[in-house]
DNA sequence: AAAAAAAACTAACATTTGTTAGTTTGCTTG
DNA sequence: CAAGCAAACTAACAAATGTTAGTTTTTTTT
């Protein structure tokens, strides 16, 4: 565990800011301010406004990408699958809930990266597209519009970096636990 | 069903741009241009950006507030309300996609009205947690987490502006109805 | 203590931004 | 045809923006 640069300092303020304003109503001038310093001083250690942006999305970007992979080579159901997704978004977001906030919103702003993140993107739903495909196939998952089921799932994980700020007295555990609960089964009470 | 008015024009094409790049990436030149003429010329139809901003998103919060307002006066069950959100945010998604996603990520940007837009949405959130709760009360809910189910349902809702467009093959109807199903009785096939 | 490296500073730049003032154009209506 | 109006235009503004150049201060290493 390697102490946090300056650098670094800098890439978590720039996504506290991000998340609260959006990257282009943050000036670098708002960015300097809130590290204490001059605008002109960030560029000692920064290339550039879209460099952090860039930072900030592409490595959680590629942490999703990584983190799916491992779950696809484990040997188990897809319900079970779907349970340890839950859990790499709620670990992800929970470490880092700022930058969860730039790669929803923001990434129309990379510039030169913007191609290859749209690029993780859809190979991501695509992987969590056939997860569920495969599970209807194997009579786990009921056969309903498959589109939707993944849309909903996605949508309700790229939405926690909303969330969890507001309840953190939910560890990641309880939290993936509970809401892969109400995501696989619903919230109706079944009466058999 | 009057005509729309140049102001209209303006206030769609805006929202069309504010969806693609966020409303502090969007200058009142690229929305002239997008027009067809000149920034200044805006000037004739609206007073300032952020008017054009205020009317995209109050008027479509009060859209809900009201919608909800509808839904909680009918003596309906907990879940039978639940479908009924579902179809009003279907609905209100469907005529106005490009309105939708400044909702969701521009209302930061409100000035003298973004108080007013935080009360009604907390309001709409507050109402929408008595209906599960009351759902829970009536046993047709299960009793777990209602922050979490709330937060799952609003969520998948909230998002459906970034999946509409890339489905309009399903009409606001069936939308609604499958996504009832999903979000109530989950993705799990019960093995009675 | 000297040297080297890291990190801050001031000053300035060329653009871009939202907006205003004043004017012109073209249609509609009396 | 004249008057009135809606909607466009040109020109300009002050402020804000990302970034660079060159310099000074602070911290770390030798």
């Amino acid at each position: 565990m390697k102490t946090e640069t300056r650098k670094d300092e800098i890439i978590n303020t720039a996504a506290k800011l991000f998340k609260e304003r959006g990257y282009s109503a943050v000036t670098m001038r708002d960015l300097a301010s809130a590290m204490g310093i001059k605008a002109a001083s960030l560029y000692n250690h920064i290339k550039s406004k879209q460099e952090i942006l860039k930072e900030i999305i592409i490595s959680l970007a590629e942490e999703f990408t990584q983190g799916l992979e491992l779950i696809q080579q484990s040997n188990t159901s897809s319900i079970e699958k779907i349970e340890e997704v839950v859990k790499l978004h709620v670990n992800i977001t929970s470490q880092n809930t700022y930058g969860m906030a730039s790669l929803n919103n923001d990434w129309m702003h990379l510039e030169e990266r913007r191609d290859y993140y749209l690029k993780l993107r859809s190979n991501y739903e695509e992987e969590l597209r056939h997860i569920i495909a495969e599970g209807v196939k194997n009579d786990e998952i009921i056969d309903e519009n498959i589109e939707i089921m993944l849309f909903s799932i996605l949508s309700t994980l790229r939405s926690l970096y909303l969330w969890i700020p507001k309840k953190d007295y939910l560890n990641p555990e309880k939290l993936s636990q509970q809401l892969s609960t109400v995501l696989v089964k619903g919230i109706n009470k079944k009466i058999n």
